[in-house]
DNA sequence: ATTATTTATATAAGTACTTATACAAAGATA
DNA sequence: TATCTTTGTATAAGTACTTATATAAATAAT
C-alpha cells in the first residue's frame, strides 16, 4: 500500500521528490561500482563547466537555476577533488572564473560514455505508453521498482563486455594485466615472469587455452585453462582496475565452465590464497569445493586448492 | 538559457528535483499567507494519520516509502506542534502509536478545503497536451514559470470571495467582527458601540451602504459607506482573522470604489491611524491623499484623515 | 530459563539544498 | 571626489532528508 499513490495529484511533488532521489541513489552506485569518484549531484555543475570551457559562479547559478550559495558549494567541492581550477577575474577581481583540471579533463573522458549509458536507460526507464503526467510517473515508479535504473546500467554494461579467444598480438597485454594483478595483491615469482612473457609455448602448445575479455574494443580481462597431469587449472584471471564494477571476472568464469562442460572435463581445479576472501566466496558459489592442497603446489603464493567437479 | 533542458534525459533527476522544490515552495507561500502554521513536507505523514487514525511509526514508514528515521523526525515534529499525541502501545511497548490530537483535529477541518484547491491547481498545471514524459515535464515547467501554482491557487482563492449587500440577518456578525477588529488593534469607544449594534438606523437609514465579504458561504468581512455631510465616509472595514491572506480588504476596497464612481460621487473619505502603516499604504496605492484631520473627528483613535477624489 | 536474534524506535552525522546576511569590488551619482 | 548603489561571492544557519549505529523490548532457540 503506497499511500502517496492514494493521495492523487496532491502528493505529486512529494512522489518527484521520491523518484527523483532514487534515481539519484542508482546513479552514485553505478559511479561507485566503476571506481569513478564523482558525485551525481555534481553532474549540472560539472557538465556546464565542461561546455562553457571558462564560467563563473553567478552564470552557473543563472544557467541551471540554483540558488547562489549553491553553485559556491558545488564549485568548492570539485575544486576540493582538484576537477576543477578557480581563477579571479583580472579585469573584475569579484568574479570567479571557474574552468575544469586536467584532472577533470581525464574524469570528462571517463564520465562521458558512461552517460551516454545513463541517459539511454533513464529514457527507456520514463519512456511508456500514456497520456498524462500522473500515469508516466506511476508507470515509472513501477518500471523502477521492478527493475531499477542501477540494475539496468549495470545489465547493460555486462552485455559490453565479450570473451573472445587467444591470439598472440594481445601477449604483451595478458603479461601486464596478470604482472599488475599480482603486485597488487603478491609479489611476482620467477616462474610467474616466465610463463607471462611466453603464453604461447607454456600454454597454448601444452593444449591449454586463453581468453580475453574485451570492453568497448579494449582488452579487459584474461584467463588461462592451463593443462596439467591432474586435470585443467582455472589461472591467469586479471582484471584491468579500471573495470572492476563490470562483474568481468565472474563473466570470464561463467564461460570456462561452460568451456569446460563442452569439452566434457570432468573437473576444474584452481589454486589461490585465503586472503582473497571475496574471490573464495565467488569460487564457492560456482560450486568449487576446498580439498587438500598439495605439499609442492605450484605457486607460492597459494594456500588453498579447489575442484569443481561436473 | 536553461541549460537543465540542454542536457537531455540525463538531467531528469535534477529537474524533477527542482520542479518538486519550487512546487514545495509554493505551498508553502500559500500556507503562510492563509496563517496556516503547517509545513508541507509534513503533509504526507500527516495525511496519513489522519486516515488511518492510528498509526506506529514502522507502518508510516512502509506506507510512505520513506526511512524510518524520517518519519521519527516529522513525528517529533507534529509532536512539538501539538498536532498528534504519541502514546506507547500497551501490548508491545517498542511501538509507538500516533494519532491526531485536538488541535490536530482543528488543522485538518483547515487543510481539507485548501488541499482540494491544492490538488485541483496542480492537476492544471500538470495536464497538458503531450505524449512523452519528458514533454509533460518540459510543459509543467513553462507552466509554473509563467502562473506558478502559488499564484493559480491565490487567483483561484480571491474568486471565491464575493460581495453581498445589507441584510440584516448579519447585524450580529457585522457588530461582531468590528468590535474584534477594535479589540485587536484599539479600544472600543462607546460611540463604535451604539453604532455596530444599530446599523440599520445608524447607516442604512442614514442612506448609507453595508457590503459583507462572503467566502465559502460565510461572512468572513464587512465594509460601510457612511453618508456624512462632506461626503461618504469608508468605515466599518473588518476581516475576520481567520481570512486574512485572501486579499479580502482589498476586494471590498475595489468594490466601494466602484460604487462610489457608479453612484457618480466625487470623493471618498476615511478616517485611520498612523499606525496601520499597511493599510495607510494599502490606501495610498488606492489613491487616497492625507489631508488635514478636524479637531473634531469622529473618532478618538484617528490620528490621520485621507480622501480619494475621482 | 537463559541467551541469541529480531523488531521498533532513537540518535548522530552527513548531504544537498535553501534563505538571510555580510562583505568587497565596481559602477553610478552628487 | 566622495559617497551611494549594485553586483558577485562567501558565510552561517536552517530544512528535509539520508545512512550507520545504538538501544530497548519482544520473540525464538537452546
Amino acid at each position: 500500500m503506497d499511500k502517496l499513490y492514494q493521495f492523487g495529484e496532491l502528493a505529486f511533488g512529494s512522489r518527484i521528490k521520491r523518484l527523483s532521489d532514487v534515481l539519484m541513489k542508482d546513479v552514485k552506485q553505478v559511479y561507485k561500482d566503476l571506481y569513478i569518484d564523482f558525485e551525481p549531484t555534481h553532474f549540472p555543475v560539472f557538465k556546464t563547466i565542461y561546455e562553457e570551457k571558462q564560467v563563473n559562479i553567478g552564470k552557473l547559478s543563472e544557467f541551471l537555476e540554483l540558488s547562489q550559495p549553491a553553485i559556491t558549494q558545488f564549485v568548492n567541492a570539485l575544486q576540493k577533488k582538484g576537477l576543477i581550477s578557480i581563477v579571479t577575474n583580472k579585469l573584475d577581481k569579484r568574479k570567479k572564473i571557474v574552468q575544469l583540471s586536467n584532472k577533470g579533463l581525464i574524469m570528462i573522458d571517463k564520465l562521458i560514455p558512461i552517460w551516454e549509458v545513463i541517459g539511454n536507460q533513464l529514457t527507456d526507464l520514463i519512456t511508456n505508453e500514456s497520456t498524462t503526467f500522473m500515469n508516466h510517473l506511476k508507470l515509472t515508479e513501477e518500471k523502477q521498482k521492478e527493475n531499477s535504473l542501477y540494475k539496468r546500467i549495470i545489465e547493460h554494461q555486462k552485455k559490453q563486455v565479450e570473451i573472445i579467444e587467444y591470439n598472440s598480438k594481445y601477449d604483451s597485454l595478458f603479461h601486464d594485466l596478470n604482472i599488475e594483478w599480482l603486485e597488487t595483491y603478491f609479489y611476482v615469482e620467477d616462474h610467474d615472469k616466465e610463463v607471462l612473457s611466453n603464453p604461447k609455448s607454456y600454454i597454448i602448445d601444452n593444449n591449454g587455452y586463453i581468453f580475453y575479455a574485451k570492453y568497448q574494443n579494449e582488452i579487459v580481462g584474461t584467463v588461462a585453462l592451463m593443462n596439467e597431469p591432474e586435470g585443467y587449472e582455472l589461472s591467469k584471471m586479471a582484471v584491468s582496475p579500471k573495470y572492476r564494477g563490470l562483474k568481468i571476472g565472474q563473466k570470464m568464469m561463467d564461460h570456462c565452465i561452460e568451456f569446460a562442460k563442452n569439452k566434457n572435463w570432468n573437473k576444474l581445479l584452481l589454486y589461490s590464497n585465503k586472503k582473497l576472501e571475496n574471490a573464495i566466496y565467488i569460487y564457492r558459489k560456482y560450486g568449487f569445493m576446498e580439498v587438500e592442497l598439495e605439499k609442492d603446489s605450484p605457486y607460492e603464493r597459494s594456500d588453498i586448492k579447489m575442484i569443481l567437479r561436473f
